[in-house]
DNA sequence: ACATAAACGAGACGGTACGTCCTGTCTTGAG
DNA sequence: CTCAAGACAGGACGTACCGTCTCGTTTATGT
């Protein structure tokens, strides 16, 4: 989510009460270069092999060059910060093609794939997204804005799928997704061997399409 | 692993520093009272609410009656406890019975499900998982001990499969693996809606086993 | 010092810099208001109970409905702004009416003893007094003109009884000036039992003119 | 007050609860240096130039090369570490000899005049009054213990002077002995010219015994 | 029985980070 | 050029934990 470039989550958090949409308008405006500072911040103290736990408030404002009130005024606390730096992260979803329902579901995987094996996503966004979840409430806003979505997509490509009479019927939606979503999850997370090879995305599409049973 | 009542780990993990591999094993022996009273306390805590993140060293030495030492004489940090108490969940992993290949798949799966389900579980394990995952070294150690022996006893129920002609042979072993672990995974982890449903496990392996396409 | 209503000290202080001072004397002038909402937050404040340490520019700015920026445009910091004020507070000398030496040092420490129990001045001029003391620059400031002046007053006084035979010539004016004024700062600031009562001031004058030693 | 070389402020209190007088006095014992480290520090500190307000616990802390709980142990705050640090400069008072009331008074007045000449005490102990004073309760605390006892000791040999017709018996008794004590005071705090000069403690009493007046 | 020696609870130690507040400066738009 | 508002970098506040280190006490064992 959030464009590429304009890091909308600072500042928007409060909702209503965000400063820009106030009637007035007064004082002196935030600093987008704060904005950013310490979101790069963040990224280049994981990329030098900071651990999340490693990470504090006043080590990121120290990093980027920036006072503590100035991190505290625009995020409640690390976590939140830490889900705006996943959020930055975040692509937007490849739009469903439509060609076939094999080639979209093949298009969200590998966009799952390549996300999991960006620079810094692979030290970023494992560790961070495995030290979200375990905060339920920001766990719970993360999943709503971005997981939700992800699911979303994917239930479209699926109930097309079945309309078309390309994905069986007599499965529940949610379960038919979690079974291509399911295997890319299970690798990234459990397996820590190698980054997640080119081709998977095809690989686990075409089999639990096909079924695991030898084909005659 | 380990017993569900004998905490083995404590004391075993500082490895040749052990007192009870020295020579003589003088002076007052540990009190397995200590090593319980911790690991009661740190599951105590979590079901009471408490995140990760609010678990301190201190907390959880008073929760216990115990004083901070007597935790850090038994493991280095909070990292290696909680890995601990991980593991103090384990169950052991069913005997693959052979009847058939699909209901070794389906135990296997059972007993992630079920594990999942537990009350300690639901909250706990979810929880300390994550955060371990977080610590590359905490969960390589984990990795090797828990996940290892899953993923093997996986692979074998796939190879007898492949020998007997029930599983195709054309796709890696572990791409297949993943395929069945997967799905519970990201429904466990992804998914908050509900606790993972009876029948789950059946469901997961009957579809992939036949594949998601309509069958004539 | 200064009038009672008119605080000059405001704009005043920055010499060269002062607005009124320049050729053109430009742009938007500063509100009186400010100045005196500034000065009366402050003993509102006080009066409110709040110790000097708790004072903070910030707060008062706040209290006074009025920008930092305000507030620091007109004093330098928080202790000339806290002499200002006790400035604001000081009345004028009585004038030595020259009936009687002993009736001029009456009138003089009665003077002394009436401030010390105006509302304002319990309160806020014996904190203050003590805060500002401790800053040896604006202690020095203040003494010049305040202190100093009365004690010029009270130095005229005593030498005018010299020359006419009331008061002793075989003392340094300025140890015989404390005889006088000590006793009633020793009460003002060691006694707290309570406010300075009448008739003070003349048991004070009158047993240091006589003597403590038993009158045949 | 205090022992000149124990000093018995830190630990001592929180009253009753102190730990020495506790039933176990359990747990590892508040380090003797720690105390004398943190004391000296404050000292030196002041001595260096520091005014009251330049002193941060935090500054204290480093310059003590100690950790900041190790002061907020000892001492609530600020106000009540600096009032030990003044009572650890307080000296007894000289017993009174008896000889003579005006030579007792003179001993008296001759201990306010070197305490405030002492080269700690003229940096540390000015500044540290006069801030302490703004402080109701700290000062109200330290009034009960030092300066009730300075006023008690004058108080009697002031009645001994009375019984023995050295000194008038129609005043109040606290009256007198501002009399004697104001003066020096005055001196010292409205006085910046100079050290308080030797003799003066004989000057002040045998003008106050004597009167003001010329005698015949 | 008695010394030896390690573990025990308690809690102090020097540190680091927390999240809040204040300082003195700067930057808005409005007057 | 001033005003109210408020953001800025910096730093102190008092609290909580970190992992280590004494304390006095308890509990085994090896003599």
């Amino acid at each position: 989510m959030t464009g590429p470039t304009a890091p909308d989550g600072p500042g928007g958090r409060p909702g209503p009460a965000t400063p820009e949409a106030a009637d007035g308008r007064r004082g002196r405006p935030r600093s987008a270069a704060a904005d950013t500072a310490i979101v790069e911040a963040v990224l280049r103290l994981i990329e030098e092999g900071a651990s999340i736990g490693d990470l504090s408030m006043e080590g990121i404002a120290r990093a980027a060059g920036v006072g503590k009130a100035t991190v505290y005024r625009r995020w409640p606390g690390k976590n939140a910060l830490l889900l705006d730096v996943v959020r930055s992260l975040e692509d937007d979803l490849p739009p469903a093609r439509g060609d076939s329902v094999r080639d979209d579901l093949v298009a969200m995987l590998e966009h799952l794939r390549r996300r999991g094996l960006a620079k810094r996503h692979s030290a970023v966004f494992r560790s961070v997204l495995t030290h979200v979840q375990a905060q339920p409430a920001v766990w719970r806003e993360y999943h709503e804005n971005v997981i939700r979505a992800r699911r979303e997509a994917m239930h479209a490509i699926l109930r097309r799928g079945m309309a078309r009479g390309e994905i069986r019927a007599d499965r529940e939606v949610d379960v038919l997704a979690d079974l291509f979503v399911g295997p890319m999850l299970a690798r990234a997370l459990l397996d820590e061997r190698t980054a997640l090879p080119e081709g998977l995305a095809e690989q686990i599409v075409d089999t639990v399409l096909e079924g695991v049973r030898p084909r005659p």
